[in-house]
RNA sequence: GCCCCGGUGGUCUAGCGGUCUAUGAUCUCGGCCUGUCGAGCCGAGUGCUCGGGUUCGAAUCCCGACCGGGGCGCCA
C-alpha cells in the first residue's frame, strides 16, 4: 500500500474531486447530529474530514466514535468548500483506525487548559504533538545544520570523541561514574582533551556536536545533566582572535540561516530573530569589572563574575544595542589548566566567554601547547600529571599552537527562542531528578 | 548542596481548622443538534501526594519523606 498523504501541503496540491488517503491523528471530533467534522492532524497542520449521516450511516458512526489522538488512515474524495479552512475538505469513504488512543488523555494536545511543564515532560510524546512544541525542534535542527554548514565551508572536519573515559577531564565539574567491566569509568564532561589531542595529528580543524555529562546537582533553568556541546578546535592560530572570528561568524551566519529557513516555526513561536552585526564586541575582563562597579556591583579583581554580575553586564551591553558579546582575558587562576596565559601579564589568560542575553553560551580560548608549561599548569592547579599521561603524550611529540571553543547548543536554542527553561529546548531532558522518559 | 515558595478529579484551578456531601473550567461518558472551526445546549463521572502528630474535629495547623516552581552556587 502506498504511504498516505502526510502533509497539508500535499493534500492541497491533490486534484479536487480526486481521491486521497490521509494519515494522521484525530485532533478533534465535532458531531452535530447529522453532520460531523473530524480534524485530522498531519505533519504540518490539520485537514477537515466531513461526514454526513445520511450518506453513510455506518461510516458516520465509526467516525464520531473515534477517540481523540487516535491514528487513522482516511480514504476519501477531495471536495472544494469555501466553508472549510483551506477551502477544501475530505469526504470520507473508508476509515482505518491504525492505533486507537486511550481516553482520557494525560495531556490534551488542543485542550483549553494548560499543563505544567512537568506534566508535559511526563507525557512528552503527546506534548511534542503540539505545533508550538514541535517548532522549537524544527528551529533547533535547522540551527545545528546551519552551524555544521558554516564549519564545513571553512574546512572543518566533523569528529566523534569517546563519551566513556577512564579519567575526568578538567577537574572541577563532577563526573558521573559507572562500572566498566569491573573498572571505574566516567561519562565525558567535555570533549576538550580529545579534540586537543587531535591537533597533534594533522586534523587541524575539527568540530563535534555531541552530548556532555555533568553530575553537578544544579537546579536552574539553564542547567541539565546531559547537554549537547558544540565544540571546535583549530590549529595554527596566531592568537585568540582567530577563534573569536570563527565563532562569531558561524553563530551569526547560523542565526541568519534560521531566520530565513524557519519562518513558519518562528511565527508560531512568536519569535523574531535579531541577527547580531559583526564584529561582536570584545569586553576584556578588567573592563567588565569596571562596568559592573559603575553599576554599583561590588566585585574584586580576580573574582569570577557571578550570575548577578553576568546578568547586569548583559543588561549594560544590551542597553548599548549588543545582545551578544565576548568577555575576554579572564584571570588565569579561575580558568582550567589548559588555557594559555598572556606572557606579558601572566595573571590574565587567552580565554573568553560568549555571552548572549545575559547567559553564557560558549567559552574557549587559546590553549597551552608547550609541554613544559602545561605540566607546570597541572601541578599549579593541584592535578596529578600521571592521570593525564594519555593527554600529555600528545604534547610531548609535537603539537601546533591551537585554540577552540565549547558552545551549549541547548542554551543557544533556549536564549534564541526566549524559552523560559533550557529543558524546553531538549526533547527528553535529563536533570537531577528526571531520568524518564 | 543552600535559601524561599508550593503539591486539591486525567489536566489546570478555588478553598487554607467545623459552613467541604470540596469551587470552576477543561476532560471523559451519555443525550440533543446539517457547516462546526475555542462549536453550542442538557445530564452524569472522577480528586485533597505519602507517613507521623496536634485537635472534639484537618484539604486547611506542625514534623518528616517524596515530587514540583523560583533564586544562588557551578558551568555549556
Amino acid at each position: 500500500m502506498a504511504p498516505p498523504v502526510r502533509t497539508v501541503q500535499e493534500f492541497l496540491s491533490a486534484p479536487v474531486d480526486g481521491s486521497v488517503v490521509l494519515g494522521g491523528w484525530v485532533e478533534d471530533v465535532r458531531n452535530l447530529g447529522s453532520i460531523a467534522f473530524v480534524l485530522v492532524r498531519l505533519c504540518d497542520g490539520t485537514v477537515q474530514v466531513t461526514a454526513k449521516k445520511k450518506s453513510n450511516e455506518a461510516l458516520f458512526l465509526q467516525l464520531t466514535k473515534l477517540s481523540r489522538e487516535s491514528v487513522v488512515r482516511v480514504a476519501g474524495n477531495v471536495v472544494s468548500n469555501r466553508e472549510a479552512r483551506q477551502g477544501r475538505e475530505l469526504q470520507p469513504v473508508r476509515i482505518d483506525v491504525l492505533a486507537a488512543a486511550a481516553a482520557p488523555l494525560p495531556l490534551g494536545v488542543v485542550d483549553k487548559v494548560g499543563a505544567e511543564f512537568d506534566t508535559r515532560l511526563d507525557n512528552r510524546t503527546i506534548d511534542l504533538r503540539k505545533p508550538a512544541t514541535q517548532a522549537i525542534f524544527r528551529v533547533r535542527s535547522l540551527l545545528e545544520g546551519a552551524l555544521r554548514g558554516e564549519l564545513h565551508r571553512r574546512g572543518f572536519m566533523e569528529v566523534h570523541t569517546p563519551k566513556l573515559a577512564g579519567a575526568g577531564a578538567e577537574g572541577g565539574a563532577t563526573l558521573f561514574q559507572t562500572d566498566y567491566f569491573g573498572r571505574r569509568a566516567y561519562l565525558a564532561q567535555s570533549p576538550q582533551l580529545y579534540k586537543q589531542m587531535l591537533m597533534a595529528t594533522g586534523f587541524d580543524r575539527v568540530f563535534e556536536i555531541a552530548p556532555a555529562f555533568r553530575a553537578e546537582p544544579s537546579d536552574t533553568v539553564r542547567h541539565v545533566t546531559e547537554f549537547v556541546s558544540f565544540d571546535g578546535e583549530v590549529s595554527w592560530i596566531e592568537d585568540q582572535e582567530d577563534i573569536l572570528r570563527i565563532i562569531e561568524e558561524i553563530v551569526v551566519g547560523a542565526f541568519a540561516s534560521v531566520r530565513e529557513g524557519a519562518k513558519e516555526a518562528l511565527t508560531s513561536l512568536g519569535v523574531e530573530i535579531r541577527v547580531p552585526s559583526l564584529p561582536i564586541p570584545r569586553v576584556p575582563y578588567v573592563e567588565a569589572l569596571e562596568r559592573l562597579r559603575e553599576r554599583g556591583k561590588r566585585i574584586r579583581d580576580g573574582d569570577d563574575i557571578d550570575t548577578e554580575g553576568e546578568k547586569a553586564l548583559g543588561q549594560s551591553m544590551a542597553e548599548k544595542g549588543h545582545e551578544m558579546f565576548f568577555i575576554t582575558e579572564y584571570p588565569t587562576a579561575i580558568k582550567p589548566f589548559y588555557v594559555m596565559a598572556n606572557p606579558e601579564e601572566p595573571e590574565y589568560s587567552y580565554s573568553f566567554d560568549l555571552e548572549y542575553r545575559g547567559d553564557e553560551m560558549a567559552s574557549g580560548g587559546q590553549r597551552e601547547h608547550r609541554y613544559d608549561v602545561l605540566l607546570e599548569n597541572l601541578k599549579t592547579k593541584g592535578l596529578d600529571p600521571a592521570g593525564f599521561e594519555f593527554y600529555l603524550s600528545a604534547f610531548r611529540y609535537g603539537i601546533p599552537p591551537h585554540g577552540g571553543w565549547g558552545l551549549g547548543v541547548d542554551r543557544l536554542v533556549q536564549r534564541l527562542l526566549a524559552l523560559p527553561n533550557i529543558r524546553e529546548a531538549i526533547l527528553f531532558p535529563r536533570d537531577r531528578n528526571r531520568l524518564q522518559p
